[in-house]
DNA sequence: TGGATTTATATCAGTTTGAAATATATTAGC
DNA sequence: GCTAATATATTTCAAACTGATATAAATCCA
């Protein structure tokens, strides 16, 4: 599935300039899936020039021109093609994850403020996920995804805070028992 | 972060073949990066073109042939450079997520076998996490990877089968009320 | 007044994806 | 003993995505 289909499901909800359409992305589902305007753009022009979509432009006055989209019957029948036919794929990319993988070649300072900085932003998400104030469809699916998106957070941000110092304690505990640190990766092999 | 950051912290564990740098990515962090041999492989060509690591041929007689890499000072240094002053993100990109959302345009059967796919993929996934049969190192910062993982994958299992009758009951019932659906969506605007 | 944020779109080099192609060896089941 | 599947091992590449930068005006806040 790519950005070109999600794109046309959010245009079943109402048309959308490709700025709402990010918004969109970022209010409902930014802790599920991230798409920036670099992919979002091209792929409403996409669209556009197969028929997919719809778009009328819009001057205002005192705001800088948009264009606002519609999903078209044709772009309709690609979406439930899509929806009918993507597995249902999961991925994570954790820069932190690998970070924490690494730490006992990390001066413990640093590998607490990771901790502490994710923590920080897994909160920030939590209190960002779907105060939804119902646009036009309230369907029980957008309470699912933000209820699973809370419980994976949630599991989380338990585990950090549970085993911070632990995990701190026990890298110290490692790196002056001769293993790793910088030390050793500063003396060549 | 890029693969070519990983690798080098993979080759800092030991020598290995791409293969293996693979293979260890499967086995240690695959619910937290992945990456496959198309990144990998031309990760390695880069390293090796910049003298971050070097590799031996090693032509094998009942085997196809393998280069086996090792991290250089160089890469050595690369690497704490880039352990400094990577920020710890986490991102999701979840077409799960994203079928559920738009579970109101889906017929419910499509919409039991996504759930219960997914499940049943969390439970392979949590069945496979860092069964570490330590091969040098047996940090602690393993341990803290594969609990965090253990922790946000189960939170989630949890939350799809306690929920999974709910949702389909009420889409259902949110689907019969007139909303949404193939019928909708086949009758054009 | 003036800096930060929001609305709005475009562009693009660099990276990643994901699948296919290539080859051989081993294991498992029949 | 045969055959299919799996494991070892690498390469390639078009299509997609990332993340940063550029542009420009309006509005919010101090």
């Amino acid at each position: 599935m790519d950005v070109k289909t999600i794109c046309l499901g959010v245009l079943t909800l109402g048309d959308k300039t490709g700025y709402e359409i990010k918004k969109h992305f970022e209010r409902a589902f930014s802790h599920f899936f991230v798409a920036g305007f670099g992919s979002i753009y091209p792929a409403l022009s996409a669209l556009t020039e197969d028929g997919f979509v719809t778009h009328t432009d819009v001057a205002q006055s005192k705001r800088p021109h948009k264009k606002v989209y519609s999903i078209t019957a044709e772009g309709r029948a690609l979406l439930m093609e899509a929806l009918l036919n993507t597995p249902p794929r999961h991925k994570v990319r954790s820069e932190f994850a690998v970070l924490l993988y690494f730490a006992h070649l990390l001066p413990c300072d640093r590998l607490a403020a990771l901790i502490d900085q994710r923590a920080r932003d897994i909160e920030a998400m939590l209190g960002n996920i779907d105060c939804f104030e119902r646009d036009d469809l309230p369907p029980p699916s957008r309470e699912m995804v933000a209820g699973l998106g809370r419980a994976a957070l949630q599991a989380q941000l338990n585990y950090i805070r549970e085993h911070r110092d632990w995990l701190l304690r026990e890298i110290d505990r490692y790196q002056k028992r001769g293993h790793g640190s910088l030390r050793r990766a500063a003396s060549g092999s």
